[in-house]
DNA sequence: CTACGAGTTGGAGCCGACTCTAGATCAAGT
DNA sequence: ACTTGATCTAGAGTCGGCTCCAACTCGTAG
């Protein structure tokens, strides 16, 4: 396990991150990655074990629904070194203040379908049928109310 | 607030829906909606209270995630009235699992972010610089995991 | 030397979910 | 009658995030 080993290819770096290689080049294309990666004789790819890691975080990112272009950013801010520290602190906190919402968000979502389900369940074991009156007791959201424009970070 | 109104123009739906009238068309052209809308004098949309209860359950659905193929499905389920009903239900509980999942995966990132959060405020106040080893104990995903495929729903 | 498999590049294509445009029609107000 | 503004239809365009292709280069094994 200490193989701390010296040099990934994209192959590699495919398997153990679970993202497709297409995709490794692809966010390497966008400057997703903090660092450019090293190439070795012939042009070919080396990662490093801090390359490994950034693209777990980024696939973490990815995976609490943070878009390409915030993690560009983030990128950026790493590449910068300490100048965009501050920067990217904030970056961090609104990067979980919208997770925290979203999760928020789900569970409400959540629920509403439990209760669904609870509904239709009973009508089912009871043997009646007919439409199911669905909403809860109005959420009091007459109108003017956004629907929800996920994200949001300056343009790359 | 008895104010049961028999039928609302698109224009009103969008607003107490929040979706816009784009989508609200287009939606309907995709079959998401439950029964056909009603047609007024010069073929215009009218939209029936339950109608905007429907769209108000999509929008939820949506928002949890649930992809409009899938959204359709449930529609068409609906459509079918008794005999889907199982079906219907069944098709909840997964959505139901799948939003639970999707909290869990939603909180495990919010740890790792928190976690980093921590780490990089308290490096900036003792003025420390240099790149952060971010990732917690290893997870112990040597590799051979998917990338979260999220939902899957049978074609059109 | 040759063949093969894994890499490389740039660019095209695809999918989901909207979003917008154009041109016609309609309903009401002045 | 005219204008304004909401709707209508059909269809094109956009955007994010991949996904795939063609054509070429390596390194190694036979």
């Amino acid at each position: 396990m200490a193989e701390t080993n010296q040099g990934l290819s994209i192959g590699q770096v495919a398997e153990r991150t679970g993202l497709s290689v297409h995709t490794l080049r692809f966010y390497e294309r966008e400057g997703i990655l903090a660092a450019p990666v090293r190439r070795g004789p012939g042009g070919r790819r080396v990662y490093s074990d801090g390359d490994v890691e950034w693209l777990h975080l980024c696939v973490n990112l990815r995976s609490a629904g943070m878009p390409l272009p915030a993690i560009r950013q983030y990128a950026e801010l790493v590449r910068q070194g300490a100048d965009g520290e501050e920067h990217l602190l904030a970056l961090l906190r609104q990067h979980r203040d919208q997770v925290t919402t979203e999760i928020e968000q789900l569970t409400e979502s959540l629920g509403l379908i439990t209760r669904k389900i609870g509904a239709y369940a009973e009508r089912l074991a009871r043997g009646v049928t007919g439409p199911v009156r669905c909403t809860p007791p109005p959420t009091g959201r007459p109108s003017g109310e956004e629907p929800r424009r996920s994200w949001r970070a300056g343009p790359a």
